[in-house]
DNA sequence: CTACCTGCAAAAAGTTTGCACCCTC
DNA sequence: GAGGGTGCAAACTTTTTGCAGGTAG
């Protein structure tokens, strides 16, 4: 139960011992603007944030540290097809995963939950074999202010 | 109700001549490779087979001629992360809308649709006064023979 | 002091583009 | 014959990797 409380960088730190490995500054700050951030950073954007505050970071730190907080269960790699990786956090919404709605006319993007969907998703994996690990969900469209703005223009 | 018997090439050829564009021998071969393959396919996958017919073909045509096939609404490029550009064709699956359930470890791809699951989609989207254009549903897990393969080796 | 970590730059990997020649229309 | 099409190779982009030196434990 403490277990869920711990924020961020004390899953970072422990994933770190039990692997062996070892803290650093770069990874405490490359972990900590990501966190800071809202949504769905791609590794140039984080790359330019980190660099705000210590101009001395390599990309390939980014890269590398990005990959160490996804396989420590932090954040998530997400392509959209623009041709750049993006990374999402997950902290603490394994038990809340989420998925978006997603305005096409002014980018709002909601996250909602679905419990039926979820357990649909697993009936139908299941029916095919399949057990699944993680899922994304996209439901594009226009949202309610600008199905109104399209109504009364 | 003669436009919707237009196989790909027809489509294709429709497509060229409105624009000004001209058929050509690689055309017909990438499209005929496309078309008569199964699902999903990557570039290299692509290449390699229609090289088999005419391994005189370069890859910049592939590229070419896939972008001018998802220009004229037969085939959709999809991203699922493994860092491979995969296209699909959609000629007569515009009703035939699907999801994909994807291994993570031998990288099957299967093509599925739920009824239950999009109706409940649009339910939330209404719940969020959201109209649904389209959407995009995809799960990655392990499929059956990786999951025997993983528990007996 | 022994790994591990970092920054740099070179290398990969995937895709696009410039160009001279070829082929449709 | 004119203008688009092709193959080749070079250029680009995004991500990975090799290395020498730095640093946490």
């Amino acid at each position: 139960m403490a277990t869920n409380s711990r924020g961020p960088r004390e899953v970072l730190r422990d994933y770190l011992v039990k692997n062996g490995l070892k803290t650093s500054r770069q990874r405490e700050l490359i972990a900590d603007t990501f966190f800071a951030a809202e949504g769905h950073l791609s590794v140039d954007e984080l790359l330019d944030r980190v660099r705000a505050e210590d101009a001395g970071v390599g990309q390939a730190t980014i890269y590398r540290t990005m990959k160490l907080l996804a396989k420590c269960g932090l954040a998530e790699a997400r392509q959209f097809g623009d041709g750049h990786t993006r990374y999402e956090h997950i902290l603490g919404k394994r038990e809340h995963h989420h998925d978006h709605l997603i305005c096409t006319s002014c980018g709002t993007i909601v996250e909602f939950v679905d419990a039926q969907i979820e357990a649909l998703q697993t009936r139908v994996a299941d029916a095919h074999g399949f057990t699944v690990v993680h899922h994304k969900m996209e439901l594009y469209g226009t949202c309610s202010v600008c199905n109104a703005a399209a109504r009364q223009p």
